[in-house]
DNA sequence: TAGGCCATCTGGTCCT
DNA sequence: AGGACCAGATGGCCTA
């Protein structure tokens, strides 16, 4: 590990170890170094840290003097003084700073990339088919986010249905065949029979109820007579109570747009209709709090990633792409069982789950 | 096995 | 000096 890590870099694990890398951030509690260090290790001692101001080339080499007080040249004696004002020595107590500051900006990264990752998680829960267990991927849920603006600004202005083709497919526009897949089924648009089976069975049929007593999205199931789902009166204007409804007014895509797999911003997408009052956040607690106490472990990654799945974006097709649109094809994403579409509420979501995003 | 996605560490930069 | 933010690099896990 250490040795494959530092190849390239000649003998630096003396280095490594002398100013304490292995056992930082009580990341390795057990004596181990994490991953994370393993890979960094290499990284930083390898490379960047030639043009590193803090513990520049000469410092390291510096500190590869055991004796704090002598002060020879990166040459050796002979070697002429530098010009220039004088490099701070990196003297053990320097080393321990350094540690020490470097320990707690780790710290503080970890806890501010927890926070954005709550807040897309957040997202997540005011997307369309919210799943806990298949989370769209962190670039797919921001697609989907602003596809979804997008698509409400225009079911506002418009007064297209949110039922249509059309509103399906802002939502999809440029997102990844898997996810595609996933909301036109999550919509009933797309070739889903066997995805409403399993959701019936979850959810115990269409209309009744949803996951977890919560309630099911009308525009899955659709069916009069079905039991009000606590929206707030948002909705209601946004896609539940359109009047009027003309049709799909969806207006196709340039072929273009989606014929990469990660298309690029296709414009501003500028929203004609403003929205953000709606807006009234409030913070509700994260699940990811309890986890806020960082414990490094071998294993948390597997931990993490054995009870979370991702859609795949890499299963072929792309929205316009040589496959066709995805909504018009054969499902190759299956619905999760626990799909839950009580997030399919827009507006209600918006002004009382919705915590910080 | 390759590719996607992720968490983490790290150094640089900017700001207070 | 220290914190926030960012991007690069790395390794692990998962899936096709």
């Amino acid at each position: 590990m250490m040795t494959k890590t530092f190849g390239k870099s000649g003998d630096v694990s003396d280095l490594v170890s002398s100013l304490g890398w292995l056992d930082e951030d009580g990341s390795s509690q057990d004596g181990e170094e994490s991953p994370e260090m393993r890979g960094h290790h290499g990284l930083t001692m390898g490379g960047r840290m030639h043009s590193c101001t803090e513990m520049g080339s000469e410092d390291m080499e510096e500190e590869e003097e055991e004796d704090d007080e002598e002060e020879i040249g990166p040459d050796g004696e002979n070697a002429p003084k530098r010009r220039g004002p004088k490099k701070k020595k990196m003297t053990k107590a320097r080393q321990e700073r350094f540690r020490a500051r470097r320990v707690k900006a780790n710290a503080r990264e970890r806890s501010r990339m927890h926070g954005l990752n709550d807040a897309l998680d957040n997202l997540r829960r005011v997307m369309p088919c919210y799943s806990k267990t298949q989370k769209l991927s962190k670039i797919e849920t921001l697609r989907l986010a602003r596809n979804y603006i997008w698509a409400l600004s225009e079911v506002l202005e418009s007064g297209q249905s949110p039922e249509s083709h059309g509103f399906v497919e802002m939502l999809c526009k440029g997102l990844s065949q898997p996810t595609s897949n996933l909301v036109a089924g999550c919509l009933q648009l797309g070739p889903s029979p066997m995805v409403l089976n399993k959701l019936e069975d979850k959810c115990g049929g269409p209309g009744v109820g949803g996951v977890g007593g919560q309630a099911v999205h009308p525009l899955i199931y659709p069916s009069p007579g079905l039991p009000s789902p606590p929206y707030g009166s948002l909705e209601a204007s946004h896609l539940l109570h359109m009047k009027g409804f003309k049709g799909p007014v969806y207006d196709n895509p340039s072929p273009n747009e989606c014929s990469s797999g990660t298309p690029p911003y296709d414009g501003p997408l500028t929203p004609p209709l403003s929205i953000s009052g709606n807006f009234a956040l409030k913070q509700e607690p994260s699940p990811h709090d309890s986890e806020r106490n960082y414990t490094p472990h071998p294993g948390h990654h597997a931990h993490y990633l054995s009870s979370h799945h991702y859609p795949t974006s890499t299963a072929g097709g792309l929205p316009g792409g040589p496959q066709g649109h995805p909504l018009f094809q054969a499902s190759r994403y299956e619905l999760p069982l626990d799909v839950a579409f009580d997030s399919f509420t827009p507006s209600h979501l918006l002004t009382s789950q919705m915590g910080t995003i």
